[in-house]
DNA sequence: ATGGTAGCGTAGCTA
């Protein structure tokens, strides 16, 4: 089984960038963020003639989330737990049943800037609730990946100028530490330990401002954390940076990892 | 130091 994130920066948009992407790869199931559209809108019939079972979590104008898998999707949850009045639609939770069962949860966590401020502060509240999931997700004990657009630079080595982001609410000091309080109840980071020294890299996100892919001013902010029964399946991980360069491309690439399951 | 781009939706917010 072959899990992928992909931050898709609104789905009318990129209808056709992803689906040439599905078209060339083995990855199923899909979770996307940033589709930008209420359930309603997104054009799950076309998605469903090639194959795909569809699961949006939509909102107007911003954020959103959704799955597309092949395999058999249960169990749907929709929103982070932790907060009635959250209305903003960041998180889906799907079982997807393969050779194994596996739970996977896709994420859009909140960008945070400006930072300090009121929207740093929902970022950092949403951190904690997904740390209380995320325990509740290791307390399972099932292969779980919980993946998605996490919007923090864990590392310096994880931005090609770490310098520009310091005051940024994806870099700063609470936002890190809120990650690696999450990591460290147990999760593997599985784009990091393909290549645990490199000192540079490798990136998901290249702003379209600025020139930043042409000169590669990338940071990796896309993550998918393993539970411990995850990482013991996992055969293969990777990040597709080829995506960046296509026609209208997205800001992000695709991640993924595949899992003997 | 500033401005640089893109999407949604058709102004201004979000990133």
């Amino acid at each position: 089984m072959k899990i992928a994130s992909f931050n898709i920066n609104g789905i009318k948009a990129r209808i056709e960038a992803l689906s040439d992407w599905l078209a060339g790869t083995d990855a199923d199931p899909v979770v996307l963020q940033e589709i930008k559209s209420v359930d309603e809108g997104f054009p799950r019939g076309h998605f469903e003639d090639l194959g795909w079972n569809v699961e949006t979590h939509g909102q107007k104008g911003f954020n959103g989330v959704a799955i597309l898998s092949k395999l058999p999707l249960e169990d749907v949850m929709r929103g982070l737990p932790g907060d009635e009045a959250d209305e903003q639609a960041r998180y889906i939770e799907a079982t997807v049943v393969g050779e194994r069962a596996v739970r996977i949860a896709g994420l859009y966590l909140p960008n945070g800037n400006p930072a300090p401020g009121p929207k740093y502060d929902y970022k950092l509240a949403w951190m904690e609730r997904l740390r209380a999931r995320a325990a509740e997700l290791l307390a399972s004990e099932m292969p779980v990946v919980m993946l998605g657009d996490y919007n923090v630079i864990p590392e310096p080595r994880d931005a090609a100028r770490p310098e520009k982001w310091v005051d940024d609410a994806l870099f700063r000091p609470e936002s890190r530490g809120a990650l690696r309080a999450i990591r460290y109840q147990g999760w593997t980071d599985a784009i990091r330990i393909r290549d645990p020294w490199a000192t540079r890299g490798p990136f998901t996100f290249w702003d379209y401002q600025a020139g930043a892919w042409s000169k590669d001013d990338g940071i990796r902010i896309d993550h998918l954390l393993l539970s411990p029964q995850a990482a013991d399946l996992m055969v293969e991980t990777g990040v597709d940076r080829e995506a960046r360069a296509g026609e209208k491309p997205s800001d992000h690439v695709p991640v993924w990892v595949r899992l003997a399951a």
